[in-house]
DNA sequence: TGAATATGCGAGCGATAGCTCACATCGACA
DNA sequence: TGTCGATGTGAGCTATCGCTCGCATATTCA
């Protein structure tokens, strides 16, 4: 292990140029990490496939794990932006087809790179910005809890936050063991029609 | 990072003193996982703390992968022997009785060790010894398969392959987080119940 | 008891990692 | 056009890693 890396933030792009740069890096982070994995993926070698100098690297990230971190905001942020918009088309939805297509937006969402997805999720618990990615989860599970008091009506649960909670982490816990499970399209279809009856038999009145 | 490690296998333990050895550093490993993670456990460092030298070590275990997947094995092992057992004794009891122990019993094989789960789970994809994991996953979720075919005329699904596979990853996803959770007695109860309920309304006929 | 074998030791090798810094080049504005 | 900050470069430093190998010690068995 080589020393102790920095901890204070680098300088930011201000130029065109420089904000290039900085994507250009993070698109070869992504690429390194898929080919070779987080331990093989060195800053020299990041570097190297984005056509920069690990100077320039450090320029504007401060350490290794500040450049995963990044990488993992930008996926996260591509990933919940799809299943917020989703959520907000259904908003007035018959709640059948609501939950079907929620549940077949979590699938797209892990489909939109699912080789980094998983290579990112093996590496968030060793970097601080789990918390960040927590965060985002608790917004989701924020927005489904108001859908659902929206009709609170057609459930038969009383405690809506907590059916938010569990919703969330059913769905989350499914869809990502069928994306590592490398799960293909007749089982892949099943397993999301499985899931959408179980969640419905959960919330509706019988 | 230095040169590739051997693949080959090394010597058996014959006499007691070197089964013992191979114990404490089986042990030694699985502290300084938990103490210090993945990365920065080196094998000196396992070393030290199993009172043996590096040499030791690299009698009995190839590389320092071999030696983190002899204890996923270990510990898999201890995990899945308990689950199975469990599975053979409910399989003429009721349905919702087999549920609610199976249930329990998840719950159970989370509690062997979970300072030490919680670092493998996270350790395990990197290691080539994921096969394995995997395979023992797939093993138990084809018997709950069996099971649920023996009892098709209570259930009201057709698709048991896939039926098993959401509610092996729907368990094993809650048991998971409530063991990182450490959630205590009352409230660990009362998730079971939640979960018991799911699953029987999701698998009976109404 | 002594030879043969199994076990244990640990300094140190080769490799590679993360990261720095002295310097070169670019671009905006005077 | 010249100045100066922003941007880009890459050889090389230090730390650490996984692992080997020559040798010491313990055990078995004739």
């Amino acid at each position: 292990m080589p020393r102790r890396p920095r901890t204070t933030p680098r300088k930011k792009p201000r130029q065109q140029r420089s904000q290039d740069t900085v994507a250009c890096i993070l698109d070869a982070t992504a690429r390194v990490l898929c080919s070779t994995g987080y331990d093989r993926a060195s800053t020299n070698r990041v570097a190297l496939a984005a056509g920069v100098s690990v100077g320039s690297l450090y320029q504007y990230f401060p350490s290794k794990e500040a450049l995963v971190a990044a990488l993992v905001d930008r996926h996260v942020e591509q990933m919940t932006s799809l299943v917020k918009a989703k959520l907000a088309e259904v908003s007035t939805a018959p709640l059948e087809v609501a939950v079907r297509t929620m549940i077949e937006s979590m699938f797209d969402a892990h489909r939109v790179d699912p080789r980094l997805h998983k290579v990112l999720i093996e590496q968030v618990p060793r970097i601080g910005k789990l918390e960040h990615v927590v965060g985002v989860e608790r917004e989701v599970e924020a927005l489904v809890a108001v859908f659902l008091t929206a009709r609170k009506d057609q459930i038969r649960r009383s405690k809506l936050e907590a059916a938010a909670f569990v919703l969330c982490n059913l769905v989350e816990a499914v869809t990502h063991a069928s994306v590592l499970a490398e799960l293909k399209d007749p089982r892949r279809s099943e397993v999301a029609t499985e899931l959408t009856d179980m969640v419905l038999r959960y919330l509706q009145v019988p």
